[in-house]
DNA sequence: TTGCTCCTCACGTCACGTGAGGTGGC
DNA sequence: TTGCTCCTCACGTCACGTGAGGTGGC
């Protein structure tokens, strides 16, 4: 038989991985002296261990482990881990190779501009939202009445939520003369639509590229080029209009004043959201 | 301003880990109650915020993020911090690969043979170890001789390790009549080397594909064809010699004895470990 | 006898999740 | 007033690593 450490030495694990799998009862001594509590191993069990080590990289967890060890599973109900493992795994894979794609493209942006970047591109999923919206061909960039008109509407009904306004691209005419836009107000509960007030349930979207900038809409353009750089760096496929979110708009809102310091320096100032749905380009 | 929950619900957080930024420094509330504690956040915090979740999602601990955002770090240490996630991703991204491969490869043995593999099979790497050898070429499977000369002459110099010996499979003649086998002592000191006794270093392998069995040597052939099916599934290349370590042979070794029912299950059994030097199949 | 090995707590890791128990806000 | 939101502990997660403080073995 052997003490803990040669035990360890041999097994390339080390003691403490064998104290810890003796104290959850995947791996038990054969003997353990009654006066000095020293573990004794004997080589019988280098195979049980072998199979524990095996399992593990394979990225079980012990648990699972004793589970496959001693559970004396049949044979489908094995597999089945084994498929659930592989599926973890590939998309553990999937992970750390979009997250490769993104790193490297950040650095590709540092060597370009040698400064970290403005904008910091997020890829998240957006909720679906019950809203009212009116939807219309506009030539100026200029939407607030369009906002006024809605929240007049909206607000006769006393059915404000809490989220911010937003507004949809649906295009721009080929001349570039006007641009279709639809703006959307969250509601809180149903209220009637009207010819020009549509009420839908906005839909979700499960992968979105999203930016924030502060500032007026100065800071738009360059937002845009980013997150339209962003999706070709990493891959990622445009596949519906953007969405423009009015996370605060002149003063605040929400009944809450800033304190002075924050209100200097975003004064009078904007902090918007952009969302661009996307889907994973084919390979 | 925004309450906590609006605030999180906006940006796809959870209340509690706007609480945890908060309580380690890296993103605290505009405003705090000193009545009450609410925090109150304001939208002028998102930019921070989007900044945090993007390093988050390139794998920056906390910890680095906060160094990141708050550190005014010259460009050339942002870069550095940059390139070495991109090496852990890309370690990592490795990792998972071979993972992926070892489950699959798993999963098709299990199509083959409708049962869990009779042997597991482990990288690891192998230390290097002082030792006595003797290399000679047999015509036996029998090497008992060789040990017990070995094992007198080290004896002789009180210099026996308490590391297991082990058999080094130089190759086989052409005609498979004879092979030569290097017979190996690790010793716990040095020793004068002779005619036929070498004194050396046994080299450290970085990447051994190791598998133990049971029992006599009729296990030998199972455990050696797994193994080299192992290599060849996870796609590794053969680099050098195996090497066969005698784990635990005939009666039980170190001062020791076994509870009778092991001694019954493993009875005039044999624990050995083989051994493969592999590196990674260029792609 | 001396150093070496082993033992058992107990706490730390990392980024939060999950209650418990209590209070403010509309 | 009632439910909803928020608060602060405090413990759990996962697989050990890292001491602290003490004892057995050769």
């Amino acid at each position: 038989m052997f003490r803990i450490s040669e035990f360890a030495s041999f097994t390339r694990v080390s003691v403490k991985m064998l104290r810890h799998y003796d104290e959850i009862g995947l791996l038990r001594p054969v003997d353990v002296d009654a006066d000095t509590g020293y573990r004794h191993y004997s080589a019988s069990q280098l195979p049980r261990l072998n199979r524990i080590i095996a399992l593990k990289d394979l990225g079980f967890t012990l648990g699972e482990i004793a589970t496959l060890l001693d559970a004396e599973l049949p044979i489908d109900q094995i597999r089945g881990m084994l498929r659930a493992q592989r599926a973890r795994t590939a998309e553990a894979l999937h992970a750390e190779t979009q997250r490769l794609t993104a790193i490297e493209s950040r650095l590709a942006l540092i060597e370009r501009d040698e400064s970290l970047p403005d904008h910091e591109i997020v890829l998240r999923s957006v909720p679906a939202l019950r809203c009212a919206s009116v939807r219309e061909e506009v030539s100026s960039d200029d939407v607030s009445s369009l906002f006024e008109e809605l929240e007049r509407y909206v607000g006769s009904f006393a059915a404000r939520a809490i989220a911010p306004p937003l507004l949809i691209e649906h295009g721009a005419a080929p001349d570039r003369s006007t641009r279709e836009v639809e703006v959307v107000l969250p509601i809180s509960k149903e209220v009637p639509g009207t010819d020009s007030v549509a009420v839908r349930t906005l839909p979700a979207i499960s992968h979105a590229a999203c930016v924030i900038y502060t500032g007026s809409y100065a800071g738009d353009l360059p937002a845009r080029s980013a997150l339209l750089r962003w999706a070709e760096d990493n891959r990622w496929v445009v596949v519906g209009p953007m969405r423009e979110v009015f996370l605060r708009f002149g003063a605040d809102q929400n009944g809450y004043t800033l304190p002075d310091a924050y209100l200097s320096e975003y004064a009078g100032g904007y902090v918007t959201e952009l969302q661009l749905p996307l889907v994973e380009e084919e390979r």
